[in-house]
DNA sequence: TTTAGCACTCTCAATACGAGAGTGCTAAAA
DNA sequence: TTTTAGCACTCTCGTATTGAGAGTGCTAAA
């Protein structure tokens, strides 16, 4: 109830430290040895007591040293914690390797689940960029060979996707291409939602395709698409998940599309870009997050596209580590991002 | 050494098949009441220490049951075993859901992937189809904003590679389209090897495209790309890997890239699509895959795209199960690939 | 060749016990 | 009033012990 006391909270802050690194209780006279306190074990014994009324610290059984409790890490994250930044050297080597994967948007995604998770040694999950709505922006039809055609669809948030089409009927490019400048110039601009049906004097071919790409682009409106990920070897590698379900349940928040379309959206409704959650066990709210902790944040820009990013670890896990690196690795994505779709913005 | 009589084998299949089902070693008594063989217990003792001696059987301590060895395993797959086919109302499902995703080669990465750890009840892996040798096809480059230019390359195979470029000015898309439609000219049907260093006449902005065109391509030839996977949690469950590292070990597969391809090499080197392999146990050469069983096979087509996919579950997995699943899928997915791609053979 | 009978072996669960760690409390010191 | 030394107390954890039970291997008879 009462505000914390300066020395309470050096203890507790040393405790949190102590227990992330150790995965052990932390007993009093141990605090005093290890850091140097110019206080005795008894009165580090008091504070304790105390805390633990507070509901910062529990002790798993009667004479056992304390254990922070979720209360205690979301204290801690708020208000002790400092954020520890990576080494600039380390720095320049990510954003020099970012500037080499420039080309292709899945060498990003796949290159900063690693870096996500090795730096922050944690498991890592990333989403695609995407736009809320997406937009049309330019059509492209290839012959591959016979009734074979390619599908190329761009929209303006600078995603493309690619369909593999078999017709009823052979066309020759030049129809094609004719087709695709048609549809050009009729959608360009044009979100799925305000797409007409296909105009009654189109030709057959024409509408097919048109119904496809309208089908396509609210295909692409819901959920997140592909997650990247990695890491997942460093959670299972934490003492406290060596053994029971616990690691089985946090693997289900990836296998498990809705459980993760729902977490972010809850979590994350109402954040900007540029700021970082931190989720700190389930919160009541999502069982099989129990005994993890996330920090997750979003990157992109606003009026572009833009997805999700984090890392999930134990709840013992270094916070100012992973917050640093959550926040560094957005807002490098953040640039890829406004960099590569740089002309989307000129929209507005 | 000699050959296993045919009460034998009778034995020794039951016990596998009791040992993969109750994950507890397999006693006489047990063999006898459950599956009502019309000898008795002394007699299966006897022919229970017959098989320990031939390596087939071991005790895990000297009077509990027996349990199936790796080669016992090894000896199943090999003769006793028999496929279980998936009940042909599942496999219209299957087939239909296919179809419905037949436009984007990730959908039936994904769905393959569900499929396959649904109906083997193990994790499973794929890679995306991919050409021994990628041939250039077709270059499309779409101007989105000034200096913001989007490559489309696809190649023979139907691989559609998507790239942004910024470049160093900015050109109107009929100098873009008539570059573009130039290189087409000149790279059509090569191979990144192929490829000549671009023309001293060439232009600058050609001459660029070329370059970058060709070391993608290059890129290209190395490794598998993405791998998809699914089902992970089914392994976790499993008794054996709720403790211990086991279940860390087998991740690695999937998040150290080179393990993985070194095995895909190794195991699949000389392998037809078309046929199942079985790699029971690390066999001496994969340490991390010790307590794990593969069962992998490759599908495409030999002259078009092929990929890898295949299932990795505890060592006491249910082969029969997991082989013709696998085998199922690889022939859809082998369709899909033939189908999408049809023109691909024609070169022939 | 098969089988009944039986002694034997070894695990597993339950129990007991002592060492050790860490606490809470009390009373004295600052 | 706050801090500290001292100490009894509590509880876990590792080790040792024990008994029940399961399943075997062997022997001798069918």
């Amino acid at each position: 109830m009462n505000p914390l006391t300066e020395r309470q909270k050096l203890i507790l802050g040393l405790i949190v430290q102590d227990y992330v690194e150790s995965a052990q209780p932390v007993g009093s006279k141990r605090l005093v040895d290890h850091y140097g306190l110019d206080v005795s074990s008894a009165t580090v014994r008091n504070e304790m007591a105390e805390l633990t009324d507070t509901g910062f610290l529990r002790q798993p059984f009667t004479s056992a040293g304390r254990v922070p409790t979720e209360e205690a890490f979301r204290f801690f994250v708020g208000e002790l914690m400092h954020r520890q930044e990576l080494p600039s050297s380390l720095k320049h080597t990510i954003s020099h390797q970012f500037y080499q994967a420039r080309h292709e948007v899945g060498q990003w995604m796949r290159l900063a689940a690693s870096v996500l998770a090795t730096q922050a040694k944690a498991a890592s999950l990333i989403t695609l960029p995407q736009t809320q709505q997406a937009r049309f922006k330019h059509l492209e039809l290839i012959v591959t060979t016979g009734k074979h055609v390619l599908m190329v669809l761009v929209l303006e948030s600078g995603q493309v996707i690619q369909q593999m089409l078999v017709l009823k009927e052979a066309f020759p490019q030049e129809r094609l291409s004719s087709t695709a400048e048609h549809l050009n110039n009729i959608l360009r601009g044009q979100a799925a939602s305000e797409m007409p049906a296909p105009p009654q004097e189109m030709g057959t071919l024409a509408s097919e395709i048109f119904l496809l790409v309208k089908a396509e682009m609210e295909r692409l409106g819901s959920g997140f698409g592909e997650v990247f990920h990695d890491g997942w070897t460093n959670v299972l590698a934490e003492p406290e998940f060596s053994e029971g379900d616990a690691a089985q349940r946090a693997l289900r928040v990836l296998e498990e599309r809705p459980l993760l379309e729902d977490l972010l959206n809850q979590v994350m409704n109402d954040s900007q870009i540029g700021g970082v959650q931190v989720l700190i066990g389930g919160e009541g709210r999502w069982e099989h997050l129990n005994d993890f902790s996330l920090v997750l944040a979003r990157y992109g820009s606003a009026n572009a596209a833009s997805g999700y990013l984090g890392v999930l670890g134990p709840i013992r896990m270094s916070y100012g580590r992973a917050v640093s690196t959550v926040d560094y690795v957005a807002g490098l994505l953040s640039d890829m991002v406004s960099e590569s779709m740089g002309g989307t913005e000129a929209r507005e």
